[in-house]
RNA sequence: GGGCGAUUAGCUCAGUUGGUUAGAGCGUUUGCUUGACAUGCAAGAGGUCACUGGUUCGACUCCGGUAUCGCCCA
């Protein structure tokens, strides 16, 4: 093997052999396990959000796998209406062309041609991160089957009177020219103002005040409104107002909606262009005036003066303000944060709007789709999502569903022009009109929108709504991995979708990670150009280091990810440790003369190698737990914790007095710490794991570590008691050190120690096992007794029971050693007065539980022996 | 305005149902070209767990309040 692990040459390699070897695909099993992957958007770039989900994803199925589950990940990618049209407009715009000068049929051949050309581009960033997905499953939300389960869908819906047409106030992006759901739409506090205008009562010299944010949609006001316990306007009440620059007449009316105690406790009402002033107009029948067109101009109907006929939204307003200011309407002008609606796709301020749309009943879902989550059908990891959940399910509103854009599923109603208001709903075009048999049928010229069609993707890459077989052995999917940022977008709709129209749960589990942010906790975006691309980061470290690190910084509370470097140059240093322990291994091989059989027989072990064995099934046994809570960092700090701090740093050095004796057991351990990390770091463990296979000396039966077998638990090579005595010969071996450098003996000086303690059992184990520590703790001689011999200057120090002395040969600096056993003594003495004040606390001797005392008592008693036997020894000095 | 979350070492974060001498990585200090690894080895320093009241024999952990920051919804 080289000296250095080059990512950027093996990787591809891996993952070709990997797809080659067909390895992805679900091999039978009793057990099964699906995950359909959260589609990214066709027309999109890996960006550090898919780098953390993917990761997260491959590594459960990896495991998965491993544990011999039939193990399925579908891949694919979604339509992405709006974005996908924006991108698409965008490009044809530099021919000089809109949408309009192709026409619809032109214009969606050019997305298709866009999709064929850029579609892969996701896909193929997707693979460079070593995701083991099933390829051959792959789908797009517009592919064949998919447009088609979507039709069913919505015939479906409307079939069960889940699904109508009507006339409502939406909200409209004017850039995207569509209409968008609540949720599409991002609100953010916006410094705006609040304007008061006169309004003048009619056959009255009196003026009426009220405050606004949106001057120019006063041509649309259909009343002023007042709180009916209000008893300044009492007297105005059903009197007519005229809207300035008009001879239009409104009434003043009372509504519970207005508040008296903000501004000047009259609103404006315009059912047209405010949500709020909509539901108003509905309890009061007030007509709907609407002066806005679809790109938010001012549409110049009555009662608009000509004057503003035309103007944009915004230089209407600034105009109109002038002009009412120099007409005398205007009375007030304040500074007032509010919050405004953005388009979530292109940032563009939406319109209130009113127009003709397709809603999904959803109040009448909502309950069993609370229920599954409620009863613990569907899982939610971390558990306080759910409430996040319920909060959005219980507040639920009905779904706008109709795009007036051109990418994507068209609706599935057609139009006799006969009937124009009565939809026909099928999910192919019928011959005629069942009314009046007229031939000539119009589809409706909108799309739904994409969330629509993803909501079917846990069932609809199946193939539903045949019921095939696929659906069969992988729906209900296992579990499913994603950002707590489209809950309410996705999550929420596809269990809607799944309990109407398979009777079943999309998924038993949820599992939810936070967004991954810059090292400042800045959320990542192309406007302030904190975008880290992982494509650099895999270039940079490998894609191995890559998912390490975000794994270990993905802690279960989906909590939002810092993207900090530090965790990286761990992954980075913990890979080349990897690597070299790996060669090191390999070292040892090649001393051997026959073949390693790394088979381990338990009764030929030595100690240390019963040790390290016992330590690794701990850990595994460990890991397992870790990853059965997901809890994935913990796994990955426990694993990289076992191989660095205890493979590595004690038995592979204790391993060096015996090679020979010690390499089955090295063996053995490698290639399970191998198989363990895999599914965080595939493509260095394959590579290595390839490597191992061609070595002459080694037997291992499984061709390819992504499909090899998870290690099997053993419980009873678990020894406490093992690792007990280890831990004792570890610590006298660290004290060793540490008084070794504080009297600053050279490296090269090997010294003669004595160890001494009242404790039989003890003295028998350390004479017996301190060999195994010789060289690591630089002993040329060691004497284990009763009682100390005194045979020159010794530095001394406790561990337990146990006194270690330091013969020195040299002078020993006296003062240097005094001030060493008196910082010790300080911190016993601090340790033992903390123990001291709850052993000393009567409540706490009669309340605590009986365990819990005991164990303070052992620990008073063992802090006393420490102390005293170095007290001993600084009075000796 | 309502809700959710965060606040632990210089930095980034762990800390399971209350009992630990409060942990890790990075950084930092000291000593090491030790035949796997300087992307390393060994030893160390560094914390009044945001503040405040309460419950308890005992609080980083549970409850109330305050402050700061972040997110979601209105």
């Amino acid at each position: 093997m080289d000296k250095n692990y080059t990512p950027e040459t093996i990787e591809d390699e891996i993952y070709a052999l990997w797809e080659k070897e067909n390895l992805f695909a679900p091999v039978e099993s009793s057990k099964k396990f699906s995950i359909v992957m959260p589609p990214p958007n066709v027309t999109g770039s890996l960006h550090m959000g898919h780098a953390l989900d993917q990761t997260l994803q491959d590594l459960i199925v990896r495991i998965k796998r491993m544990q011999g589950y039939q193990t399925l990940w579908v891949p694919g990618t979604d339509h992405a209406g709006i974005a996908t049209q924006n991108v698409v407009e965008k490009a044809i715009l530099k021919e000089g062309k809109t949408r309009y000068d192709l026409g619809r049929e032109d214009f969606i051949k050019r997305v298709w041609k866009w999709k064929e050309q850029y579609g892969n581009r996701i896909t193929k960033q997707i693979k460079k991160l070593g995701a083991s997905t099933d390829w051959t499953y792959e789908r797009f939300t517009m592919d064949e089957g998919l447009s088609e389960a979507v039709k069913q869908h919505f015939v479906r819906l409307y079939e069960k009177g889940l699904l109508y047409k009507g006339s409502y106030i939406i909200n409209w992006c004017p850039r995207c020219k569509t209409a968008l759901s609540d949720i599409e739409v991002t609100h953010k506090d916006v410094a705006g103002k609040f304007w008061t205008i006169k309004y003048a009562v009619e056959d009255t010299d009196q003026f009426i005040s009220v405050s606004t944010t949106r001057p120019e949609t006063m041509f649309g006001d259909t009343a002023i409104a007042v709180n009916p316990n209000d008893l300044r306007y009492q007297g105005l009440v059903g009197k007519q107002v005229i809207i300035p620059f008009t001879d239009k007449k409104i009434p003043i009316i009372v509504d519970e909606y207005v508040d008296a105690q903000f501004g000047t406790g009259a609103v404006k009402i315009t059912p047209a262009h405010d949500f709020n002033d909509f539901e108003v107009g509905e309890r009061h029948h007030l007509d709907k005036v609407i002066v806005l067109d679809e790109s938010a101009k001012m549409n110049g109907e009555y009662p608009v003066p000509a004057k503003y006929e035309g103007l944009d939204r915004y230089i209407c307003r600034s105009q109109l303000v002038e002009d009412l200011k120099e007409a005398g309407y205007l009375q007030e002008v304040k500074k007032h944060d509010h919050a405004v609606g953005h388009c979530y796709r292109c940032n563009t301020v939406v319109e209130p709007y009113i127009s003709q749309q397709w809603f999904v009943a959803m109040k009448k879902v909502a309950e069993p789709a609370l229920e599954a989550v409620r009863s613990g059908k569907i899982e939610f990891v971390p558990a306080r999502f759910a409430k996040l959940y319920y909060e959005w399910m219980e507040n639920i509103r009905d779904w706008c569903v109709s795009r007036q854009i051109w990418w994507g599923h068209r609706i599935p109603a057609w139009y006799c022009p006969n009937h124009a208001d009565e939809p026909i709903v099928a999910t192919e075009k019928p011959q005629s009109c069942p009314k009046c048999g007229h031939k000539e049928l119009t589809q409706d010229n909108d799309v739904l929108d994409t969330w629509f069609s993803s909501a079917l993707w846990p069932f609809g890459v199946f193939g539903w709504p045949e019921q095939t077989e696929n659906l069969k052995q992988y729906y209900p999917t296992s579990v499913l991995v994603t950002g707590y940022d489209i809950l309410t977008f996705w999550v929420s709709r596809m269990i809607v979708a799944a309990l109407t129209l398979t009777d079943e749960i999309p998924f038993e589990k949820v599992y939810i990670h936070g967004l991954v942010r810059d090292a400042d906790g800045k959320k990542m975006s192309k406007s302030i150009g904190n975008v880290i691309d992982p494509l650099n980061l895999i270039d940079e470290y490998g894609a191995d280091v890559l998912r390490l690190a975000l794994i270990m910084l993905n802690t279960l509370g989906g909590q939002d990810i810092k993207l900090a470097e530090d965790k990286f140059v761990f992954a980075r240093n913990f890979s080349n440790k990897l690597w070299n322990v790996t060669r090191y291994v390999l070292g040892v091989m090649d001393q051997v003369d026959e073949k390693v059989d790394w088979d381990l027989k338990q009764e030929s072990l030595s100690l240390s190698e019963q040790w390290i064995l016992s330590c690794f099934y701990r850990t595994l046994k460990e890991v397992n737990k870790e990853i059965d809570k997901s809890n994935y960092s913990m796994a990955a700090d426990i694993l990289t914790s076992f191989i660095w701090n205890t493979y590595c740093d004690w038995y592979i050095e204790i391993s060096k007095l015996d090679k020979k004796g010690s390499v089955k057991t090295l063996v053995f351990i490698l290639i399970n710490i191998l198989k363990l990390l895999h599914p965080f770091m595939p493509f260095m463990t394959e590579y290595i794991w390839q490597d191992l296979l061609k070595h002459q000396k080694l037997d291992i039966k499984e061709n390819y570590l992504i499909t090899a077998s998870w290690p099997q638990l053993k419980k009873d090579w678990i020894k406490p008691e093992l690792e007990e005595l280890m831990k004792i010969l570890i610590s006298v071996t660290t004290e060793i050190r540490k008084q070794r450098k504080s009297l600053n003996i050279a490296l090269g000086t090997y010294c003669d120690l004595q160890i001494v303690s009242q404790n039989e059992k003890k003295r028998k184990l350390i004479a017996k096992n301190m060999h195994i520590m010789a060289d690591l703790a630089k002993i040329k001689q060691v004497v284990v007794a009763e009682k100390v011999e005194k045979t020159g200057p010794m530095s001394s120090s406790v561990v337990d029971d146990i006194e270690i002395f330091i013969s020195l040969s040299g002078i020993m600096d006296l003062a240097e050693e005094k001030k060493r056993l008196n910082k010790k003594l300080a911190e016993l003495k601090k340790s033992l007065q903390m123990v001291d004040a709850k052993l000393n606390n009567a409540g706490f001797l009669q309340k605590a539980p009986a365990d819990i005392v005991a164990i303070q008592k052992e620990k008073r008693e063992q802090l006393r022996l420490e102390y005293n036997l170095l007290e001993q020894r600084l009075n000796l000095l």
